[in-house]
DNA sequence: TCTGGGGTCCTAGGACCC
DNA sequence: TCTGGGGTCCTAGGACCC
């Protein structure tokens, strides 16, 4: 038999590297992709050029313009991303029916099934980094292996522009002194407790017993640990026809300065409820269980989540069960630095007639709202609470620049 | 110019039912 | 009166990924 053939492509500086491609003014400039304004933010993605000068993601944009003071920061815009990862995957199913997104920038692609294009790797990973060089300008990074684990480990060896094949075989020799957290599933807290018990390397993993590593971390933690020390992984590649619907909805938001003004919180709580209702809406999705999240100025961070009775998909059924638990917490006078609101327990396609005249008449309203914000962008219509305060201010000049508000409207209160 | 935002999965304790 | 154990749901928090 022969063996599997599992790559895995992973875009280069992706978000950095769309923003380049799609304004040749960004290209071979250091480029910093952000996710807002504020230099509270971080680096998402910072471009080669800007790497060049130590620029890292998850770096605050502060410190990254310290470093590189004539960098171009640009806003990120996760819909451009979407749609270009979405037409990268749809070229790299036509080589084989079996690709698996792994995330906005990466994919597994498995060469084993019938109906694949091609079956040699080598040649599979040329066409898709010449596809991807002249359709979008671009370089990806490409891991050939027997699993995703090693297909994964493999892609990133080289980067950028990287193609590195790791063969059955070779496996055990790469691994072994290899540092653990290099492999995917193993972050700073598991490498931590490794090397507690002197376990650095893959290759010492190896030599840990299955009995040792059950008993420090647990039957499944254990059972995973010694099967990665050996490079091996069960998981298969799972086509992305039939990926599981998504399981929660959510947004955060980390505030300009701390504030402990309830008006100035509860303002944000309801634009996050509006975000998170629209997005539940859109894909038809309702949910049973809504998460409030809020981070303190000390970086202290709770989390509580209530089931409420029945399926919601409305800002204000959000924002009411947001509220209760907020007050229950009873910590109104400490200062706020994020916050956040979550849906879980996801059902699609569920909705049922409202009963109620109440729910009808906001049912009615809601739709109407949602039609004149698909039409013309997010918050031209909103409640007045919204588009009175500071936080709207940037939702107000998009829309200006785009042209397509000239008066600032209010809904209700 | 300290520390973003989107997720998934796992664990562990308690409630509750049979 | 005194009691086991399995199953499921709910909840809080943390680890991990990009």
């Amino acid at each position: 038999m022969d063996e599997r053939h599992i790559l895995h492509i992973d875009m280069d500086a992706f978000f950095a590297s769309v923003e380049q491609s799609a304004n040749p003014f960004l290209r071979g400039k250091p480029v910093i992709v952000g996710g807002n304004r504020t230099l509270r933010s971080i680096v998402a993605t910072a471009s080669y050029e800007a790497r060049a000068f130590g620029i890292r993601t998850g770096m605050p944009l502060g410190q990254a313009f310290r470093l590189c003071p004539h960098a171009i920061l640009v806003m990120g815009d996760t819909s451009k991303y979407a749609d270009t990862s979405r037409r990268i995957f749809t070229f790299l199913n036509e080589i084989s029916p079996l690709v698996e997104i792994f995330s906005i920038d990466e994919a597994f692609l498995d060469l084993t099934p019938r109906g694949c294009l091609i079956r040699d790797p080598i040649e599979a990973a040329y066409l898709i980094k010449s596809m991807i060089r002249f359709d979008f300008h671009f370089t990806c990074s490409i891991g050939i292996g027997p699993n995703k684990l090693i297909a994964k480990l493999a892609s990133e060896m080289e980067k950028p522009d990287g193609l590195v094949w790791i063969r059955k075989k070779e496996v055990q020799g790469v691994l072994e002194k290899l540092p653990v957290d290099k492999l995917c599933g193993i972050g700073p807290h598991l490498k931590k407790r490794l090397a507690h018990i002197g376990i650095t390397t893959c290759g010492k993993l190896r030599r840990i017993s299955l009995k040792t590593l059950t008993k420090r971390f647990g039957i499944m933690g254990g059972r995973r640990l010694y099967q990665m020390g050996r490079g091996i992984s069960e998981s298969s590649v799972m086509p992305f026809f039939s990926e599981p619907l998504a399981k929660s909805m959510g947004h955060v938001h980390t505030l300009s300065h701390d504030t402990s003004d309830r008006e100035n919180i509860e303002t944000v709580l309801l634009m996050l409820c509006e975000k998170v209702a629209r997005r539940l809406r859109e894909k038809n999705f309702q949910g049973r269980v809504v998460t409030f999240v809020i981070r303190f100025s000390d970086f202290e961070t709770l989390s509580r989540q209530h089931a409420q009775p029945h399926l919601i998909d409305r800002a204000d059924e959000i924002l009411k069960a947001a509220l209760k638990i907020f007050s229950e917490m009873g910590c109104d006078h400490r200062a706020v630095r994020m916050l956040g609101v979550s849906v879980s327990n996801l059902v699609q396609g569920a909705r049922q007639l409202d009963l109620l005249e109440e729910d009808q008449s906001k049912r009615r309203l809601t739709e109407t709202l949602d039609e004149i914000n698909d039409k013309y962008g997010e918050f031209t219509m909103a409640p007045a609470a919204i588009t009175r305060s500071r936080a709207y201010e940037p939702h107000y000049d998009a829309l200006k620049t785009k042209g397509k508000l000239t008066h600032r409207l209010e809904t209700w209160d």
